[in-house]
DNA sequence: GATGAATGAGGCTTCATTCAT
DNA sequence: CATGAATGAAGCCTCATTCAT
């Protein structure tokens, strides 16, 4: 039952790519592990750059599709909720596809500048977007005011560390909340509030 | 007045490595920018591997430093006051040091094992510091009760993010006072106590 | 009206490598231009180096055709009458098929031992027979004496520049002409006779 | 007593491609004529295509300096004694190089974009400064009118042709004697002149 | 100590040819 | 007959490391 030779190699590489890194891993590994021969590759695959492009590309794509963008108003569900249901969607997807994760964090993170030029406006939209609901959280008095920049990167390098750090085992739901509540309330005792 | 042999290589290295990375960085081009013979370097340092270990530990332990433990007792200062003076010495160091924030953050991520093998151990140390001060301040019903492991990571992953992300010209201490209340208060709006 | 498929192909190469030479035509470029599919040239053609042998012969043998041997006699035209009209042939062929001529007089030169295989005796034979009528004309008193192994060749290499260099506008009849005239009186002043 | 590194390369490769060609010499075998490693060939030439152009410029330069324009006036020797010495000097250079010989005439030929943007102007060159010197022997009435460009062509073509396919053993003087009589006085019987 | 020429393992990529459908 | 996906031998080039001077 043969897939699709394309993504039986971009499997290949994925999986090998998540335990090697891009430098350790050779072409050599990749047909190897996706039991083709050298030229096949090359059909599917302009070079050993473009593979990995093409698989961070698309966790890239894939993140993109989970975050969407809180709606305020009374025909949406509270913000609150919204933000914790793309906090779910993000670790769920991250949580269940390791491989794509350990690559997005560890192996792309300044392989070269073309890596650079396509994880830094990714890491920046997502950073500006944040900032923007920040923005929109205070002028409607429910957040305090803050430097949103740095709350927003906050933010951002949370998410990074819990998928680099956490057991493939956590629950999404569980982190979410605890990042939720986190994010929202900080560590001091005498914050708690009913959300 | 040449400085120490070693001294002039090491920084050549640091420059290098910090604009272009570990694979992008050929022994070729530290020569080059120190002024010295091939063979030279090897007299200094055992490989490529190596003189980029030698930095990089250089910065673990540099950062290790800035760390001190934070002590409660009444003849101690607050613990918020020494949290506080911890995250100004470590951002100080690595805003200071750009070049050796970004070969940290962004070129000893993910290079190899033996990368792995001090990294990984240092920030687990770095987060378990932090969790341990969580749970004293939990039991001390300071803090409220939460996924300290969970918070411990987001505390880290602010750090990184913000260390790779923010402008060199930042101010350490009013980044410190963001995180801190950050960390501390969440962005929700009544939180706001006197600290 | 889809011409003789094994035509198709032999057109396709022939422009192909009239443009490219051998080595930087690929069996892609051939059969992209042929419209056909990559199996179907190997139906046609054994490999790469036959189908630009089969040119090659192609050329040598129409060649080959152009030239006749120069009789001697009262029942035949004058020798000079037969060597232009020789002349005028090659030419023609040459002029009107340049996608040929670049062929063989660039491409196939020096390309391998199994081209020398047939431009070497080609060449030698078209010179040997260049060769024995000029011993034909010094025996009958028409020619002077010379070493007709020099003049043999360079009449085959006044033939070969002329195609390779002069633009494929030039009248054959023209250049026939010129060159005849140069071969039999040189370019001295006082040897104008009356041909 | 180990020459120069660099031109102990260039031999071996000159040997090389005069025995195989471009294509069918690869880099291994240079090295292997040479006696050094793989990695001792790039310290001193760029690739396989710059070695080859090295060498083809070489004897193009060469070449150039074996020909002296041709001086008209009292204080000069006889014009045709000049040209007989550039002759002589040529073909005593591709003569006793046959090596050069073979690669500018079989394998420098044809072989791509970059050679003829060497060979192509060389030629140029050379086919024009004979129009030129034929233009001034038909101004002076020295020599009788023809179409300089075909005539000059015919004597480039002459000699290509003489040294790519006489035996090395041949006399440089003899055949440029044979070549300027034929050039100067074609081969029919009552063109004989004294010189 | 310092030098830099020499080394050669290692890895990437191409492309003519085959063969199952 | 026709197809085109698959093959893998072949060859180029890089660069960390060594070592004789």
């Amino acid at each position: 039952m043969k897939k699709n030779r394309r993504e039986q190699i971009l499997e290949a590489a994925l999986d090998t790519f998540a335990r090697k890194g891009y430098h350790q891993t050779s072409i050599a590994d990749i047909i190897e592990k996706a039991g083709i021969a050298r030229g096949t590759f090359y059909l599917y695959f302009e070079n050993k750059r473009q593979i990995f492009t093409t698989i961070v590309d698309g966790v890239l794509e894939e993140l993109d599709r989970c975050v969407k963008t809180i709606q305020v108003g009374p025909a949406h569900p509270p913000p609150i909720d919204q933000l914790r249901d793309n906090l779910i969607r993000v670790l769920t997807l991250l949580i269940e596809n390791p491989d794509l994760s350990r690559i997005l964090l560890r192996y792309a993170v300044g392989l070269d500048e073309e890596a650079d030029e396509r994880l830094d406006p990714f890491y920046r939209g997502v950073t500006s977007r944040i900032e923007t609901s920040l923005q929109t959280g205070i002028r409607m008095g429910l957040l305090r005011k803050c430097d949103t920049r740095v709350v927003a990167a906050c933010i951002v390098g949370s998410l990074k560390e819990i998928i680099d750090t956490l057991p493939a085992s956590a629950s999404p739901e569980q982190i979410s909340e605890e990042i939720l509540q986190f994010g929202l309330r900080g560590v001091l005792r005498n914050n708690e509030l009913p959300l």
